[in-house]
DNA sequence: CGAATAAATGAATATAATTCATTTTAATGT
DNA sequence: ACATTAAAATGAATTATATTCATTTATTCG
């Protein structure tokens, strides 16, 4: 570093500070560095323009950080562009306007935790915990990233033109997970007959929802494996069927007899 | 009606239909008339001006239908100060700001169902049953007020300058009852010692949160006896002592092989 | 290289909350 | 009844942002 750098974005002066300028030049000019010269004692770098792909991937991780940090409403186009290092109204060549940006930065958080949850649900025996598992990983992701969290907490609820947001959409999908569980959990005979899957669903998952919440507002750590076992007492043992409690009760007698046999004098 | 109105406001015959500023002015009639008189064959009506509280109460009923029917962010002020039949201005000499009328206008919803339980809760007698009650009673509202329902669940998550929305403070202190009841009955020992009270609230409060988002998104009638006992059964079954007998059975059994080991002779 | 095409720019536009200098109304005193 | 003063109401101007679009700049291709 050390070099005075000709800047061909005007703006981009006034607006940014040279700090953070020079860290994304330093940053892009491994991948993008077309040709350096010199010319009236002032040393110029030409950017090669970035793949369509590369900028969407910049726009989108500019905006994840200005909204984790600000909310939506506060972190402003401008902020993103600058933070980006292009002008507003490129990030309009990429997306149609703040919300959709939004939707991305969304979709990519959730598709980490939908891909991982794929990849580990199967391996995992029995209903209960299965459903476990879903706490814990939702839990986990809650408390790995708190701006995430504020984001999606307070935007999950926010409406476009009568559309939910995406982020309910994506939500729904892991309560569809959870309800697929209990049903099959009802149909196997583990969960009580009269279970209301979709009330479950929704305890569990609203219940997720304000301890995101809450985490959000103090920043005081989530005892994980605590609250997971918190959540899955409280489900567990209110839709256990009769059948599942009785084979536990049968095994405990089991026990019973086994030691009532060795105290039998006979 | 049919006489000609004299209108001192300018800007509200270019805002306002006809026809809705004649029903104001009709209602007003009866309380506000100060005197009505003839000058250049035109009837005029002086209104005497209302007093501070009869302006709030206007204000914020406005609000309320403004904000339930659009939305906070869509329902704009000029709309809420055409309503009230006032301009911009005045509103801002009896509400800080948009947000402070917002969190007036909930104030006085939750008022309401607070007064409710303070009435009705004493009556009621065991845990179980006051926490059947506060689940059915918030479900009540829920279904009673779609647009309240839409506005309170869309807008409870927002902040504003890092504080909490009043909504938020409001049913956190329906969440507290909850608490009370439950903390009481561990301490009765009709709940489970090791239940987590605070998790149990966000469970019940979530869990009801995402009904009644569901309900605004639907508009499907809620079955508020069945969801009531699908909730109670679930959290009730879960956290009530005797259930958890298998627990300490486990506990007694184990005692009693323990006895049998000291016993054996072998 | 130069024309054609694509990308980027940022000033201009649109929308909505909030402010404030001015006007209107009500209350009070003579 | 009228003048004076204080309080209330007004709405044009200000401010703050998202979005658009005519113009500029960069890249591609013959």
């Amino acid at each position: 570093m050390g070099f005075p750098i000709f800047i061909q974005n005007k703006r981009l002066l006034h607006t940014i500070e040279l700090r953070s300028l020079l860290w994304q030049v330093e940053s892009k000019i491994d991948n993008h560095c077309r040709a350096t010269f010199t010319m009236n004692n002032v040393t110029q770098i030409k950017l090669r323009r970035p793949t369509r792909e590369q900028r969407v991937d910049t726009i989108v991780e500019s905006a994840r950080k200005i909204f984790c940090s600000y909310g939506f409403e506060k972190g402003s186009i401008v902020d993103i562009a600058n933070d980006a290092g292009i002008a507003e109204g490129t990030l309009y060549r990429y997306f149609d306007g703040k919300r959709s940006l939004l939707d991305e930065v969304l979709r990519r958080h959730y598709e980490t935790i939908f891909y991982d949850i794929q990849q580990t649900l199967p391996s995992i025996k029995g209903h209960g915990n299965r459903l476990r598992y879903l706490i814990r990983r939702i839990l986990v992701a809650i408390s790995s990233d708190r701006g995430m969290c504020g984001l999606i907490t307070r935007e999950i609820r926010q409406f476009d033109d009568c559309q939910p947001s995406l982020a309910q959409e994506l939500n729904r999908q892991t309560a569809i997970l959870m309800a697929d569980e209990i049903k099959a959990g009802i149909k196997d005979g583990w969960f009580r007959k009269d279970t209301s899957p979709s009330v479950v669903c929704d305890m569990i998952g609203g219940g997720l929802e304000l301890i995101g919440y809450s985490y959000m507002k103090t920043g005081k750590t989530i005892d994980v494996d605590g609250v997971t076992e918190a959540f899955s007492q409280v489900i567990l043992s209110g839709i256990e069927s009769e059948k599942s409690s009785t084979e536990s009760m049968a095994n405990l007698i089991a026990r019973l007899e086994r030691t009532a046999d060795r105290l039998d004098p006979t």
